[in-house]
RNA sequence: CGCGGGAUGGAGCAGUUGGCAGCUCGUUGGGCUCAUAACCCAAAGGUCGUAGGUUCAAGUCCUACUCCCGCAA
């Protein structure tokens, strides 16, 4: 089939790849603008504007779209049969949607209508969900309300990190994409309505980050701290010093007491409990110890706790909040 | 020219006004112990990122360069 394919990150840049081994007819790939990004402010070229350049196909990264009626025009002149969007990072507007003659297709990160918006995938692991997903579906005006093709459903394990699920989601979806299309050209394509038992997940703010440990569960911050991993960190201070934990894992209290290390059992949220670089880190939470495994300080890389410990030293007794 | 931090034995850090290069851990050997990730003793391991400069003397001060990292996007 003919196709303008749209998206932006590496988690489009799987779909991409796969419809084009699988034989369709890329007739444009459309990506957000090069940003510059990183340190030193560099420009940077998106993941599957990279590819694109390696496939020589040919690239649109319009600014602006909803206005901009060249950019409209341009894409009706391509005369595709389907537009593919994954994570491109932008609203098409109904114009766009009506261009194609068998649709717009979109591939999102979660089993809808649960997780709907900009971040199925963090929130899903953010709240600690067993399984997700991924779903095709036919584009329309709303945020990932149209008709749903194809689901696969995936299993997310207790200490996987969003970055983890991710990957694993960027190829189901590239694979169902292509099994979409396949339905789409044979006619057999089912159209499933969403209904109206959905939920959201909104863009990611840095409040989002900062772990609370008088509000949250040990499981909780837990699922905080991978739902994190890699995009941000889960964060905490400690004496103004901002900390990053990157991996944590939940004991309950009766286990930390097997132990036999010695610490204060009746310590508030929050408080280190043991730190040692042999031993770990241990702290205590609402409803459990969290371990801490993964950590970053201040203007510092990420490391195992164990070698963190060994030049910076984290009083037994302080309190992080 | 977005802001900032850093480069010191295998790891993580310290090193004050320039004056013998240190700490915690790991490694190796030995000891102690019913036993241990415990404890004790000993050893190995660094041209202090690169190149210049100032100085009797530079990890430390000056200049340039390379590489790494945090924030912000």
């Amino acid at each position: 089939m003919k196709i303008v394919f749209m998206g932006t990150p590496d988690f489009a840049k799987c779909s991409l790849e796969a419809i084009y081994s699988a034989g369709h007819e890329i007739l444009a790939v459309v990506t957000n603008p090069d940003k510059p990004s990183g340190r030193g402010m560099k420009l940077t070229a998106s993941p599957v504007k990279q590819y694109a350049q390696e496939k020589k196909l040919l690239i649109y990264q319009p600014q602006k779209i909803r206005t901009n009626q060249e950019f409209i025009d341009s894409i009706k002149n391509l005369n595709p049969d389907v537009i593919c969007v994954v994570a491109y990072g932008k609203i098409l507007p109904q114009q766009i949607l009506d261009i194609p003659k068998k649709g717009c297709i979109n591939v999102h990160g979660s089993l809808l209508p649960k997780y709907r918006g900009a971040a199925p995938i963090q929130w899903a692991v953010i709240n600690g969900e067993k399984t997700t997903g991924v779903t095709t579906m036919y584009m329309d005006a709303g945020m990932d309300t149209g008709d749903m093709i194809f689901k696969e459903e995936m299993q997310i394990g207790e200490d996987e990190t969003t970055g983890e699920v991710w990957d694993k989601l960027a190829e189901k979806g590239a694979k169902l994409l292509v099994k979409t299309l396949e339905a789409i050209e044979n006619g057999t394509a089912p159209r499933i309505k969403q209904g109206n038992d959905f939920t959201m997940a909104p863009m990611l703010e840095k409040e989002n980050s900062k772990i609370n440990f008088k509000q949250m569960t040990a499981v909780q911050i837990k699922n905080l701290v991978r739902g994190l991993n890699p995009i941000m960190g889960a964060y905490a201070y400690l004496d103004d010093k901002k900390i990053k934990i990157w991996k944590a894992q939940v004991l309950s209290e009766e286990t930390l007491q097997s132990m036999n290390l010695q610490y204060n059992k009746n310590a508030e949220e929050g408080t280190i409990l043991i730190s040692d670089s042999k031993k770990g880190l241990y702290v205590q939470a609402k409803e459990g110890i969290l371990k801490i495994l993964e950590i970053q300080g201040e203007n510092s890389r990420k490391m195992p706790v164990e070698d963190y410990l060994r030049g910076n030293k984290l009083e037994v007794g302080k309190i992080l909040n």
